[in-house]
DNA sequence: ATGAAAGCGCTAACAA
DNA sequence: TTGTTAGCGCTTTCAT
C-alpha cells in the first residue's frame, strides 16, 4: 500500500524509464550518473526513455542513498552590510560552479542564535558543509560543535584544531589604517567601533593595532577618543561621530572599524559644516564598492573578498569529499591599505 | 549487505532508539513528530533514549519519506545589490520563523542562466518552491515551467495566471519621481537606466512613467537626455551622467533609475565641481540604506522591502502547504516618494 | 556491461 | 495508544 503523498503530478522515476527502456534500474542509474561503462547502444535507448518520460532525478532519493546533500550552508551576521553581500556574491558562484547549492542564514550578530544553528546543523545531515562567519561565538561554542561536521570560520583568528579558519591580519591592517592617519600629521586620531560587551573579539582585535600604530609613532593614546559603539554600522558610525564632534577637542582624524561606520562619521561630520579630510581625516575598513563612489570617497582597508571567498568554498569542498578529517588550517588574506580622498583630497 | 556509505560517525537512528526505549519505531516516530497523542509514560521512555543516544532525526530520510525539503529558493540577479541583499534580509528571517530554510542562487541577471534555473528547479524536489527576480526572463520562459512548483515572481508586472506576481507600479513611481524634479521647476530633466536592448522590461517601464510625467507637466521630452545604460549600479550612473555633462546643454535634473544609478551620477556631479541639488538635482529608485547617509542625503522612491519579502514568503508558502493549485495573484506593494537633501538642498 | 536486490532512515496507512 | 510494515526513489554490492 502506498502511504505517502507524492507532491509532484507524477513524475516518471528511475524504474519507469527502466522498465521502458527495457533495462534494469541499476543501468539507468549508470547512465544518469555515469558510474560505469555502458554500451552506446543501451546508453541511446535509455536517454530516449528519459526524454520521453521526462525524467527527472529525485534529489531527496538521491542525497538519501548517496549520504550527501549537495549543499553547503554560509552563515553571516548580516545579509544587508555589503561586506558580507559581497562576500557571499563570491561565495555562490563558486559553490555552484563545482555543483553546490548554497543554503543561507543570517543571526543578526546573536550569539545564542549562531549557537542554535550549530547546534541544529549537528548530525542532521541537512548540509554538507558549513562556511560560519561568526561575531558573538566564543571559543567554547565551536569547541562543542559536532566534529563531523565539515566547518570553515571566517573572520578574526581563533586558535582550535579541526576546522581551518580564513581572515585577515586584523591587527596589522588596523595598525596600517591608523599608521596611515599618524603619517598625514594627524595627532589626534580617534577610533570608532569599540566593543567592550560583545564576546566578538574583531573590534578588539582593531584597537590592538590601533594602539600598536600609535606606540610605534610615539604618539600617546587618549582614551577618550577610542569609542565603543555596539555594532560595525553606518548608523553607529554617525552617532558616534556626533559624540566626538560635541567636545571642544575634537579629533583631526577617524578610523572607523568598518566602511559603514566610516560613512556615518563622514556624514556626521559634513553636515556639521566641516571638510573631509581638510577638517578631520577618515579612514575605514572592508572596501565596498559604496567607498569608491561616495564623496569623498573613502579611504579604506581593502581585503579581497573574491578570494576569500572562492578559498572559503575550496576548503570546505576539500573537507566534504575528503571526508572531513584533514587538520585544521590557519589561511590567511592578503589586505592592503587603499589611500583616496577622505584622508588624502581631491 | 549495507552497501551505502555513512558519513557520520555513526549516529543513532530512529531504529536505535526504539530498540532501547522498547517501543516501536512508529512511537518514536510520534513522539519526535509529535503528530500522535503518546502516553506521558511511553514519552519520558522515548526521549530517555533520545537523550542517551543523542539521536538526531536525518532530515534527508524525513524529507524523502514526507516529500517535501523544507527549503524555497530565492533566486535574485545580484547579491552584492543593497535592493536585493536588503530583500533577503527580510525574507530570510519571514522563511526561517515558519520553519523553512532558503537557499540562494545569483543569475547575474543573465536570461540563459535564469532560463537554467527554471529548468533545473522542474521536477527535482530540490526545494518546494521559488521565489524568482528575474531580470531577462520574457513571458514564454515563465510559460515554460514546471507548473507544479510553486512559484512567485518579483519585479515588474507578468501577466500570467498560475503564480503570484508581487511588486511595485513602476509607471506610477517613475512618474511621481520625475513629477518631483519637475515640480521644483527643472525643465531639462535627464533619465539614467533606459535599456533598450535587453529583455528586462523594468527600465522600460521606468521611462514610461518619466514620459507621462513630462506630459502632464506640459514639458517635452528632450529625447538625447534618455540616455541607456546596460546595468542599474554606481558604474553605469556615473559614465552615464559623464556623458551628460560634457554636453554643451547639461540637464539640470537626474533621474536615475536606481539609487546606485543615482549615486554614481552624484559623484560624476560632484567631481565636477558642481553641486547637488542646485546645479543639478538627482533622484533615485529604492530607498536603500546608503542614500540615508550619503552626502547629499540622496531622494528616492521608497517601496517596503519588508513588507514584499514577508509577503513573498507568505505567498509560496500558501502555495507550498496548499498544493501548489491556488490561482495566480497580482499584488501590488505600496510605494511613496522621500525627498531629500539631493533635491530639496539642506 | 547489465541484472537482482538490499538498504539509506524516515513517515504513515492499516491493524490491533 | 502503539506495533507492523510498506513504501519514498535512488545508489551500489554482488553476481552474472
Amino acid at each position: 500500500m502506498p502511504p505517502v503523498r507524492r507532491l509532484d503530478g507524477g513524475g516518471a522515476t528511475l524504474r519507469d524509464v527502466a522498465a521502458l527502456a527495457g533495462v534494469s534500474p541499476r543501468t539507468v542509474s549508470n547512465v544518469v550518473g555515469g558510474y560505469a561503462a555502458v554500451t552506446p547502444a543501451t546508453r541511446a535507448k535509455v536517454e530516449a526513455a528519459i526524454a520521453e518520460l521526462g525524467y527527472r532525478p529525485n534529489v531527496l532519493a538521491r542525497n538519501l542513498a548517496y549520504g550527501r546533500t549537495g549543499q553547503i550552508a554560509v552563515v553571516v551576521p548580516y545579509l544587508d552590510t555589503p561586506y558580507f553581500a559581497e562576500l557571499l556574491q563570491a561565495i555562490i558562484p563558486r559553490a555552484r560552479a563545482r555543483g553546490y547549492d548554497v543554503l543561507i542564514d543570517q543571526t543578526d550578530g546573536d550569539a545564542d542564535h549562531e549557537r542554535a544553528l550549530l547546534a541544529r546543523a549537528a548530525g542532521s545531515f541537512r548540509y554538507d558543509g558549513l562556511i560560519l562567519s561568526p561575531l558573538g561565538l566564543v571559543q567554547e561554542d565551536l569547541a562543542e560543535r559536532d566534529p563531523t561536521l565539515p566547518l570553515v570560520v571566517l573572520g578574526e583568528r581563533r586558535a582550535e584544531p579541526g576546522f581551518d579558519h580564513i581572515g585577515i591580519d586584523d591587527v596589522a591592517a588596523a595598525r596600517d589604517a591608523t599608521a596611515h592617519l599618524l603619517g598625514l600629521g594627524r595627532r589626534r586620531v580617534a577610533a570608532i567601533g569599540e566593543q567592550r560587551d560583545r564576546e566578538g573579539v574583531a573590534a578588539r582585535l582593531r584597537t590592538q593595532g590601533y594602539r600598536q600604530a600609535h606606540a610605534e609613532a610615539g604618539v600617546e593614546v587618549d582614551e577618550s577618543l577610542v569609542v565603543p559603539r555596539p555594532r560595525f554600522n553606518r548608523r553607529d558610525g554617525y552617532e558616534g561621530m556626533v559624540q566626538l564632534l560635541e567636545r571642544d577637542d575634537p579629533p583631526d582624524a577617524v578610523f572607523g572599524y568598518s566602511d559603514l561606520v566610516a560613512q556615518g562619521a563622514v556624514r556626521a561630520i559634513l553636515e556639521r559644516g566641516l571638510r573631509v579630510p581638510e577638517d578631520i581625516a577618515v579612514i575605514g575598513y572592508d572596501d565596498i564598492d559604496e567607498g569608491r563612489y561616495s564623496t569623498p570617497t573613502l579611504s579604506t582597508i581593502s581585503q579581497d573578498r573574491g578570494s576569500l571567498g572562492t578559498l572559503a568554498v575550496d576548503r570546505i569542498l576539500a573537507r566534504v569529499e575528503s571526508g572531513a578529517q584533514v587538520p585544521g588550517q590557519e589561511l590567511l588574506v592578503e589586505h592592503r591599505l587603499v589611500a583616496r580622498e577622505s584622508t588624502l583630497g581631491r
